[in-house]
DNA sequence: GCCGTTTTCGGCCCGACTGTTTTCAGTCG
């Protein structure tokens, strides 16, 4: 019930907000943030060890306790429900509008009685809301702009799609000569899963030609804003980017501050004010006088911290590790070896088993698994006993072709798990491949109980090795279907069974808490590109960047070895 | 409402922009 406390009481900290009550509506912010990112469900801790044991989750006092309490026992919250009668609106929807917080949200509700966002597309359009004070054409404008955006795909991008991009014009910033230093902050460089918009920072000679040089860029679809050192604007993709120039002394402090994430550095600056140091954007200062801020190692290492990678920076823990020297090493960008999932044109792949190989020896690797679908996904061509016995003597094939060349090509299948738990190829066919996958691609609306124990059965059968895209989650189009992941992982564990972390774009299956569990438990991961295409091997790093966000470290991946280590590994 | 080897009371992260004003509230990151 995490999400469900979670909204509500971010709805209470805008409801709050709203009649000018202070410093409460941060409390209910910080309570619906810690409980959304919990691991455990409120309501298991709760079953646990009662009240108590919520009291001793940081941030959560008696207050919210016991509203977390009456929430389990009576499945509403009283004081919520109160303030919802005072100001009926539709808090999550119309927040989510940019630049309307709470205090106009308000207004426009006590003067117009908006309750909805349909209420106040209406009301904008008609032109009511320019009469009210502190409201005029332009905000009138701005709030159209912002419905329309919400509609529009709301407003975020996945990481694969932008990320060759976004590449694209940091490297035409880079290419000026007067530009020493061009680097993506924010959500990219944290490599979240999706991305809102573009933060580029950059240390410049000329900062003013710069500016001028970046709105000008043909990828620039329209200009929101420019001054000398700063630029917003849109970019054909879709997205909204913006560059600051800086100079030297603060760049460390920008970066840090432009990173995020936003309760990473709200706790920096808690850190900082602790220890009689102010943190800004500018640096690190104690009194007037500037301490550190050239570089973000000098930052942190000031505040008595380990340099936290910025894939950790979500406020959940990297900040106690770095304190205790005990952050992670995490598994490095570029150190695959092998990709364990790879579809080809014998099912829904577009190329071949050998163009597949070779693209992927271009790409670094050593070798790569051939898993195509199998016959029960009628849709893909899905192969079945004969035709799996056909393909792996193609593939003996291709690798005496290969053999010079040191490219291996292993045995493979992405075999369905059907409803009952039971595969779609036979077991003694099964026995013969090197590596077999195991994957949901059917009855996704089973209960948790009925799902869970189908993967389960799977992981028991001593032929599976790994179970691919584990939670079936496809991003900004299907939910994960109902498992436990607990159990899971439990039932992986013990059966030797490794865990994949699919790396196409929209899929990033595991997600980076399931990752964290996964690691802590000693379960084994692979990271796959699922690749269907030449081009797809590059998906690779958006595996990495997941596992990394997940605190994996290179043991815990198994296509970071060669493919003899990794096959022994194993079932 | 939360928290405490600075506090059980009195603090709570910081700076800048936007659109509206004529000195600032609201919002954002």
């Amino acid at each position: 019930m995490n999400p469900e406390i979670s909204k509500i009481f971010q709805e209470m900290a805008v409801l709050l907000d709203m009649k000018g009550v202070a410093f409460k509506p941060r409390a209910y912010e910080k309570a619906a943030l810690i409980i959304e990112n919990l691991n455990e469900d409120v309501g298991e801790i709760y079953k646990q060890g009662g009240l108590d044991a919520l009291l001793e989750i940081q941030g959560i006092g008696q207050g919210m306790a016991e509203r977390i309490e009456e929430y389990i026992k009576t499945g509403h919250i009283l004081d919520y429900e109160k303030l919802k009668k005072q100001i009926p609106v539709d808090v999550s929807g119309l927040t989510l509008i940019e630049g309307l917080g709470p205090k106009n949200i308000y207004k426009l509700y006590k003067k117009l009685g908006i309750k909805s966002v349909k209420d106040l597309e209406k009301a904008a359009k008609t032109g009511n809301l320019r009469g009210l004070a502190g409201f005029g054409e332009k905000s009138e404008q701005k709030i159209l702009k912002g419905i329309e955006f919400l509609k529009v795909g709301q407003g975020r991008f996945l990481l694969g799609n932008v990320l060759p991009y976004i590449k694209i014009v940091i490297d035409r910033l880079k290419k000026l000569p007067y530009v020493e230093q061009a680097v993506p902050a924010g959500s990219i460089r944290r490599m979240q899963e999706t991305i809102g918009d573009l933060d580029i920072l950059a240390i410049s000679k000329k900062p003013e030609e710069t500016i001028e040089y970046f709105v000008s860029m043909p990828e620039v679809s329209h200009i929101y804003g420019k001054g000398p050192t700063k630029a917003n604007v849109r970019l054909k993709n879709g997205m909204e980017a913006d560059l600051r120039v800086l100079e030297p002394k603060s760049f460390g402090a920008a970066l840090q501050y432009f990173t995020g994430d936003k309760y990473h550095n709200i706790s920096l600056r808690e850190i900082a004010v602790k220890r009689g140091y102010k943190l800004s954007e500018y640096g690190l200062f104690k009194g007037e006088k500037r301490i550190a801020g050239e570089t973000e190692e000098e930052i942190y290492e000031k505040l008595g911290l380990e340099w936290i990678s910025p894939e950790l920076r979500a406020n959940s823990g990297e900040i106690d590790a770095a304190r205790l020297k005990k952050l992670p090493d995490l598994i490095r960008y570029g150190s695959l070896k092998g990709d364990l999932q790879v579809q080809t044109d014998w099912t829904d792949g577009q190329h071949s088993i050998k163009e597949m190989a070779e693209a992927a020896k271009k790409y670094g690797l050593e070798y790569i698994v051939i898993t195509d679908h199998t016959k029960s996904l009628a849709m893909t061509g899905g192969l079945d006993e004969k035709k799996l016995l056909k393909q792996m003597a193609a593939i003996d094939e291709i690798n005496r072709e290969l053999k010079s060349s040191k490219f291996k090509v292993l045995k493979g299948a992405e075999v369905n798990i059907l409803k009952d738990g039971n595969l779609d190829i036979k077991d003694e066919v099964l026995a013969k491949l090197d590596v077999v996958g195991a994957a949901v691609h059917s009855n996704f609306n089973l209960s948790e109980e009925e799902q869970t124990e189908r993967i389960k059965a799977a992981m028991e059968n001593p032929n599976v090795d790994i179970i691919f895209h584990p939670t079936g989650r496809i991003i900004h189009k299907r939910e994960p279907y109902k498992i436990s992941i607990d159990e899971l992982i439990k039932t992986a564990k013990k059966t030797g069974t490794v865990l994949e972390i699919d790396a196409y774009p929209n899929r990033l299956d595991l997600k980076d808490d399931y990752i964290k569990k996964a690691v802590e438990a000693g379960v084994l991961l692979s990271i796959d590109s699922d690749g269907h295409s030449i081009s797809h091997f590059q998906h690779l790093e958006l595996g990495i960047a997941q596992a990394r966000r997940g605190w994996a470290g290179k043991k815990s991946v198994i296509n970071t070895r060669s493919w003899e280590d990794m096959l022994k590994l194993l079932k």
